[in-house]
DNA sequence: AAATAAATTTAGACTAATCTAAAAATAGAT
DNA sequence: ATCTATTTTTAGATTAGTCTAAATTTATTT
């Protein structure tokens, strides 16, 4: 059995570590996860203990594909209870976080399934972030900035780098959503406007907006 | 700040207690709750103190009305989660409790009130049991079994006693959903069966069905 | 009303997760 | 290469929730 606590433990090295790929240090945990360095020892060497990370003295934690796995579904866990905060129950992107860290650790392998259908099998959250699949695989995103495309370029709008609410309002009112398609129509070079097409409107937005919204272009 | 375990606590005694209005016994709560009645001792001990029961020695414990409200409020949020789990993922009516089991202590306002209207504000959860408004109160419900209903009699669904596989797969085919409305066509002295119209379609249904079913008579 | 049974509480100990303070190891600078 | 600063670990203590075993109170039976 692994523990809420433990579930944190690897989520968090998992992410410090870009999906468990790197060793992460002692300290980048204690301070992700505001403790002191000496509690992230002891739980270092339990995890190690489990069978959840490698570790060596002094030398920092690596997540073992055991680890991996556990870190990857509370992560598939979150980004989708995320989704479903802003599609079904009318938050705004900017909200769901500390809710969807409660979430994420409901167990029921059918519920999440069963969410995910809900959903239509997002393959990002709010935030633009991919969402494991559920072996643990992310598919390499080419996530970009909507200012980076070029004309005639088509895209799928997936998250926000600025999640304020006056950006988030704006968006609402000129009808821009997750999974919205949106199609560059023309550049203009004196002050990087550009006009896009959603749902086959046109509509010009400012620099500061395309270069606040993450799309994935196709 | 309420733990987990002090919340479970809390709900328990109100359910053994018949929605708060009677003292509860240690030996019952520790039987409820799958721990020994030493433990039970020193956590209506914590209760007391924090003001979510009353309690003297050897005599039980009694929620406070602030004990009631936490309570309410968890059971609240239970029923819904398992509403939700049955009309929106596709759960059936005898899975469901262990996942609300652990969803009922996610704290958040406006995730509980935006669930409550996504689901058009339901008064029952799929057992039939009421579920209690925001401020705690709960509609005194006239349940009762389909089988008591007496001809031309009209009603609600609103659970099952039989959680069966079995039964439940019967109403599926029969299209008897949580929230059909049901009108009593006639009665057969006979063999106790009765012939009910659900969405203007007649069909014949046993008593032991008509003894399975919870409706609310209106 | 005394004796016995059942329920409840107390006392003391254990585990998980945390902390502080001190010790040890590593890394960086001269 | 040595000294110093930083990072990490160890040691010992604390809190929440649990347990067992023994003691106490209440309830029941004769």
């Amino acid at each position: 059995m692994i523990t809420l606590t433990e579930e944190n433990y690897i989520k968090t090295i998992y992410q410090l570590g870009k999906y468990g790929t790197l060793t992460v240090s002692t300290n980048n945990i204690a301070e992700a996860i505001a403790a002191k360095a000496s509690s992230v020892t002891d739980m270092i060497k339990k995890l190690a203990d489990k069978g959840y990370v490698d570790y060596k003295r002094y030398q920092g934690a690596t997540l073992t594909s055991k680890g991996k796995k556990i870190a990857a579904d509370v992560v598939r866990k979150h980004r989708l209870w995320e989704v479903f905060l802003v599609e079904k129950l009318n938050f705004s992107w900017d909200e769901v976080h500390d809710i969807a860290e409660q979430l994420e650790h409901i167990k029921s392998d059918k519920l999440i399934n069963e969410l995910d259908k809900l959903l239509d099998y997002p393959t990002h959250d709010p935030h633009g972030d991919p969402i494991p699949d559920k072996r643990g695989e992310i598919k390499k995103s080419n996530k970009v900035l909507l200012f980076t495309l070029t004309e005639k370029a088509k895209g799928v709008c997936v998250g926000v780098k600025d999640t304020s609410s006056a950006f988030l309002k704006y968006l609402d009112k000129h009808k821009i959503a997750l999974g919205s398609e949106i199609r560059v129509v023309s550049r203009e070079d004196y002050d990087d406007s550009m006009v896009i097409e959603i749902k086959g409107k046109p509509i010009t937005i400012s620099q500061a907006v395309a270069s606040n919204l993450f799309v994935i272009e196709e």
